[in-house]
DNA sequence: GCAGCCCTATTACCT
DNA sequence: ACAGGTAATAGGGCTGCG
C-alpha cells in the first residue's frame, strides 16, 4: 500500500447516505494539493448513569432502545474520569452525526440517566483528537488513489486506508500558495449595502510575484469583475486566501454581489460557496481563510486597528509615505477620472499591506493552529478561552478525563492580585522583580486544579491548602492543569534551547520563535480560563486559590526584601520594584528560591523612574535612554495625540533633563501653538469603542453621540468598533458638542477644551508632583507670552 | 438656576 | 466569550442657596 506524508491545511466532513466521511485537504511532500478521504471513523458520545445507578443495566436498558436507532453501532461500558473522580461511563457509538441529536432525545427517556457528555464536539474534531491529527501538522497515511470524481481541485484524490499517523518531529511548513485580497465597493452615502452598492475594483496580489486589479467597467456592473477574480483565484489554486476584515465583511460581500448578478460564488476547492461555521469565521472548503484581523490583538501598541495602522507599527508600509483614502471618499475618486487612479494606487497598497501583514503573522497563527488543534481558519476567530478550551481538551481525552457540558452560570466575583501603593516622585537605580510564570507554576506546585479539588466536607488529609481562602487540592495524583502546564513549559524551555542553536533569519528560526510564542500564550492564558465563567471545566476555588497564593506570595517576597535591607518601592500581582542592589538582589532571590520554588530575577533596571499618586501609572527611564511608560495617558488610547504628546514630552524632560521650567515652558509653548491652531487636526481626534449599539447606552456619551451622527449618515456602526470624534465649540454638554471628525471641520474645534480637558490633565499628572498648578501652565490667552523669570518669579 | 458633591457608567489600562 | 485591580472622565441626580 503506497505511504503518503502530507501536512494538513483544512478538514471538513460529508455524510452519504448516512456514512460519514472525512476530508482532509493538504500538501503531500511532492508539493501536490490532495484530498485523503478517511471513511474509517465512528464518532460517538457518553451516558453518564445517574448516582447509585449500575451502569451496566442501564446500558441494556439503551441497548433496547437502540435496537430502533439504526446508526446506532454499539453501546459499552467505559471506565473514565470526570473532574478527576473515576466514573463508569457508558459510550454509545453513532455511526452518523448529523443524526446524533435526533437519537440522544430518544434516549434520554432512558431512566437512569444523569447526563450526555461530548455529544456537543464536531465529527471533525472528534477524528482528530481521538487519533491525535493535528492541523498544520505532517502526517503519515496509507492510501490508495482513486479517480476525481468529486471534480475537487486539487492534483490527487486518495482513500486512507490506515489512520493518519502524526510525525510531531516534522516541524517544516511546505511551500504555501498565498493569496491576498482587498476591494473598494461604490456607494456615495454611508456604508456600501450589498443590495444596491456594486464592488468597483478588486486587488488581488499572490506571494508568487504576481498583482491584478479587477476594474469595473461601469460602475454599476460587477458581474465581470467577480467572475474574473472568481476565475483568478481558480487559476492561481491558493491554499491560503487572506484579506483584512474579510470574515464579516469582504466575504459575505462577495457571496451576496455573486448572488445579486445571478453567479455562485465558487472560490473553494469542492465546487461551494464560503459558508459561516464555528466561531464566525467563513469557511472557504479545501483552503484556509485568514482575516488578518483577528490577529490584532497580537499589537496592544496599535489603538486603533485598521489596516493601515497595523502595517505601519510592523514596517510594512509607513502611513507617512501613504496617501490615505478615507472610506466616505471612494466614491468621489471613483467618479472622477483624474483621481480614480489615486484610488486604484491605494487599493493595490492595502493588498500590499495585507501580504506584509501576513509574513509578520502567518508563522504564530500556523503555530497556534498546531498547539491547540484547531483549524488554521478556526483558530483565529476563536477566542482565547475556546483556544485554552480546545487544546484542554486534547489533553483530557488522553488522560480518560470526560470533557464536561458548557453551562450558563451567574457571575461571581473573587479576590484578584496585589497591588501596593507607589511612592510618588522619583526614585533613582530600580530593579524591577518578576516572578517567571507566577500563576503557571502556583498551579503546578500546589497541583491546583478542577480534578484535584476536594470540595468542603470531603475528608482528605494528604492537601496543599489555600491562603486566606483555605481551599483544598489533593497532592497526588497531578491534576489536569499541572500536566497540561509542565508539559508547555517544558515544551517552550525545549524550544528556546533549540532557537539558541539557530540562526537569527531563517526559516526555521522563524518557525521556533513562532512556536515558542504560542506556548507561551496559550501557557499565560490558562489561569484566566480557570477563572471564566464559561469555562467547561470552571470551579471558582481552582481560580480563587491560586491568586490567594500568589498574594501570600509576593507578600512573603516584600516581607523578605524588608528583612535583607532591600526597599521595596512598589508592587503589582508577581513584581516587586526595588532598590538596585545586586548582591541583596541575588540573596532575596535564593530566599524565595528555597521557600517556594519560584524564581525571581530582574527583568529590568530604571535609571531613574517616577511614579504618580496612583497604581499602575509610572515612567521609567531606561540606561539606553528609552522612557518605559506604564498605564499613563500616553499608552492609552482614548486621550487626544496632542494631551499624549505633552505628557511625554513632559516626562522625558523630567526624566533625562530634570528640570520642571523646562517642561512647563514647553507646554506653555505647546497650548500658544495650538491656539494659533499650528498644531494638525488629526492630534485633535479622540478615539473610543463602542462596547454595545448606540441605543443601548444609558447615558449620552460624546463618542456614542458621535456614533449617532455616524449613523444618520448612513454608516454602519457595529460593537467593537472604533469612533474617532473631536470636540466643537458652542454650548452645552460634551457630547452634545463631539463630532465624528469626519463630519467637521478645524473652524469648529474647541481649542480651549482641548487645552482645559486633555492637555493640562495629561502634563499635570506628571507636573503636579513638583506642585505645578493649572494656571502655571496656562499662557495669558491675549497680550504676551510671560516669561520664565516672570513666571518662577511668581511662583 | 447653578455650584458642589457624590455616585454611576464607561473605557482602557496593568499584571 | 481568559481573570481581577485600578484610574480616570463625563454624566446625572441631589442638595443647598435668599
Amino acid at each position: 500500500m503506497p505511504l503518503t506524508r502530507f501536512w494538513i491545511l483544512d478538514i471538513n466532513y460529508e455524510v452519504k447516505n448516512h456514512q460519514p466521511e472525512i476530508w482532509l485537504w493538504g500538501i503531500d511532500s511532492e508539493g501536490r494539493r490532495v484530498l485523503i478521504i478517511d471513511k474509517s471513523f465512528t464518532t460517538y458520545f457518553y451516558v453518564l448513569p445517574e448516582e447509585g445507578e449500575d451502569a451496566e443495566k442501564l446500558a441494556d436498558r439503551i441497548r433496547k432502545v437502540c435496537a430502533n436507532l439504526p446508526y446506532i453501532t454499539g453501546v459499552e461500558v467505559v471506565d473514565r474520569k470526570y473532574f478527576g473522580k473515576p466514573v463508569k461511563a457508558i459510550k454509545i457509538y453513532c455511526q452518523d452525526p448529523d443524526i446524533m441529536p435526533e437519537y440522544i432525545k430518544v434516549i434520554s427517556k432512558v431512566k437512569g440517566i444523569s447526563s450526555f457528555l461530548e455529544d456537543d464536539i464536531r465529527y471533525s474534531m472528534r477524528y482528530m483528537i481521538d487519533n491525535n491529527i493535528v492541523p498544520c501538522g505532517w502526517h503519515e497515511v496509507e492510501v490508495e488513489e482513486c479517480p476525481n470524481v468529486l471534480n475537487v481541485q486539487v492534483d490527487k484524490v486518495l482513500i486512507a486506508k490506515s489512520t493518519p499517523r502524526y510525525l510531531s518531529e516534522m516541524i517544516d511548513i511546505p511551500k504555501l500558495r498565498i493569496l491576498g485580497f482587498s476591494m473598494i465597493c461604490y456607494s456615495p452615502k454611508g456604508s456600501p449595502k450589498p443590495e444596491k452598492n456594486p464592488i468597483v475594483i478588486i486587488s488581488a496580489i499572490t506571494n508568487t510575484g504576481e498583482e491584478k486589479q479587477f476594474i469595473a467597467e461601469k460602475t454599476e456592473d460587477d458581474r465581470k469583475i467577480i467572475n474574473d477574480f472568481m476565475n483568478f483565484i481558480r487559476n492561481f489554486d491558493p491554499d491560503i486566501i487572506v484579506g483584512f476584515e474579510t470574515n464579516r465583511r469582504d466575504i459575505p460581500y462577495l457571496v451576496a454581489r455573486a448572488k445579486a448578478n445571478g453567479l455562485s460564488l465558487v472560490i473553494d476547492r469542492a465546487g461551494a460557496e464560503p459558508h459561516t461555521s464555528t466561531y464566525g469565521h467563513v469557511s472557504i472548503t479545501g483552503r484556509a481563510n485568514v482575516d488578518l484581523f483577528d490577529y490584532a490583538d497580537e499589537f496592544p501598541e496599535v489603538k486603533v486597528k485598521t489596516l493601515e495602522n497595523i502595517a505601519d507599527y510592523l514596517g510594512v508600509m509607513k502611513i507617512e509615505e501613504r496617501v490615505l483614502i478615507e472610506d466616505f471618499e471612494y466614491a468621489q475618486y471613483w467618479d472622477d477620472p483624474s483621481k480614480r487612479p489615486e484610488l486604484l494606487k491605494f487599493l493595490m497598497d492595502n493588498t500590499r499591506c495585507i501580504m506584509g501583514i501576513t509574513e509578520a503573522i502567518l508563522d504564530f497563527a500556523i503555530q497556534l493552529s498546531s498547539l491547540v488543534g484547531l483549524p488554521l481558519d478556526h483558530v483565529g476567530t476563536a477566542a482565547v478561552g475556546f483556544r485554552v478550551e480546545w487544546f484542554l481538551i486534547r489533553h483530557a481525552y488522553h488522560m480518560g478525563e470526560l470533557v464536561p457540558k458548557k453551562i450558563e452560570r451567574a457571575y461571581t466575583p473573587y479576590a484578584g492580585a496585589l497591588v501596593l501603593e507607589p511612592n510618588p516622585g522619583i526614585h533613582e537605580n530600580i530593579a524591577v522583580l518578576d516572578f517567571k510564570s507566577m500563576y503557571p507554576n502556583i498551579m503546578i506546585s500546589y497541583n491546583v486544579s478542577p480534578d484535584t479539588y476536594i470540595p468542603p466536607g470531603e475528608p482528605e488529609i494528604d492537601a496543599f491548602i489555600a491562603p486566606e481562602v483555605n481551599h483544598r487540592f489533593r497532592k497526588e495524583p497531578p491534576g489536569f492543569y499541572r500536566e497540561v502546564l509542565a508539559k508547555l513549559i517544558k515544551a517552550r524551555d525545549h524550544v528556546r534551547e533549540e532557537l539558541k542553536r539557530v540562526d537569527r533569519g531563517t526559516i526555521k528560526y522563524r518557525i521556533l520563535d513562532a512556536r515558542q510564542k504560542a506556548i507561551k500564550v496559550i501557557t499565560n492564558a490558562t489561569y484566566g480560563y480557570a477563572g471564566w465563567i464559561g469555562a467547561r471545566w470552571y470551579i471558582k476555588p481552582v481560580a480563587e486559590a491560586v491568586t490567594a497564593w500568589g498574594r501570600h506570595i509576593i507578600m512573603s517576597t516584600i516581607k523578605a526584601a524588608k528583612n535583607i535591607g532591600l526597599e521595596v518601592i512598589y508592587g503589582d500581582t508577581d513584581s516587586i520594584f526595588v532598590r538596585n542592589d545586586p548582591e541583596k538582589i541575588e540573596r532575596l532571590s535564593k530566599i524565595i528560591e528555597e521557600k517556594f520554588g519560584l524564581e525571581i530575577k530582574p527583568d529590568k533596571v530604571y535609571t531613574r523612574v517616577l511614579f504618580t499618586e496612583a497604581k499602575k501609572r509610572y515612567c521609567g527611564l531606561m540606561p539606553d535612554g528609552k522612557l518605559d511608560i506604564v498605564g499613563l495617558e500616553v499608552v492609552r488610547g482614548d486621550w487626544a495625540n496632542v494631551a499624549k504628546h505633552i505628557q511625554e514630552k513632559v516626562l522625558e524632560i523630567i526624566l533625562k533633563e530634570q528640570t520642571v521650567r523646562r517642561a512647563v515652558d514647553y507646554v506653555r509653548k505647546y497650548i500658544i501653538n495650538l491656539r494659533e491652531k499650528k498644531i494638525p487636526y488629526r492630534d485633535l481626534i479622540i478615539w473610543k469603542t463602542l462596547t454595545k449599539s448606540p441605543e443601548e447606552y444609558e447615558v449620552k456619551a460624546p463618542h456614542v453621540e458621535a456614533a449617532k451622527s455616524l449613523q444618520k449618515e448612513g454608516w454602519t456602526l457595529t460593537v467593537g468598533d472604533k469612533v474617532g470624534y473631536v470636540i466643537t465649540v458652542g454650548s452645552g454638554k460634551l457630547h452634545e458638542r463631539a463630532k465624528p471628525y469626519l463630519l467637521a471641520s478645524y473652524d469648529e474645534i474647541d481649542i480651549e477644551y482641548y487645552v482645559t480637558n486633555q492637555i493640562v490633565p495629561a502634563a499635570l499628572r506628571i507636573l503636579s508632583l513638583f506642585g505645578i498648578k493649572e494656571n502655571d501652565l496656562l499662557p495669558p490667552k491675549t497680550g504676551k507670552v510671560q516669561t520664565l523669570l516672570e513666571f518662577f518669579g511668581k511662583s
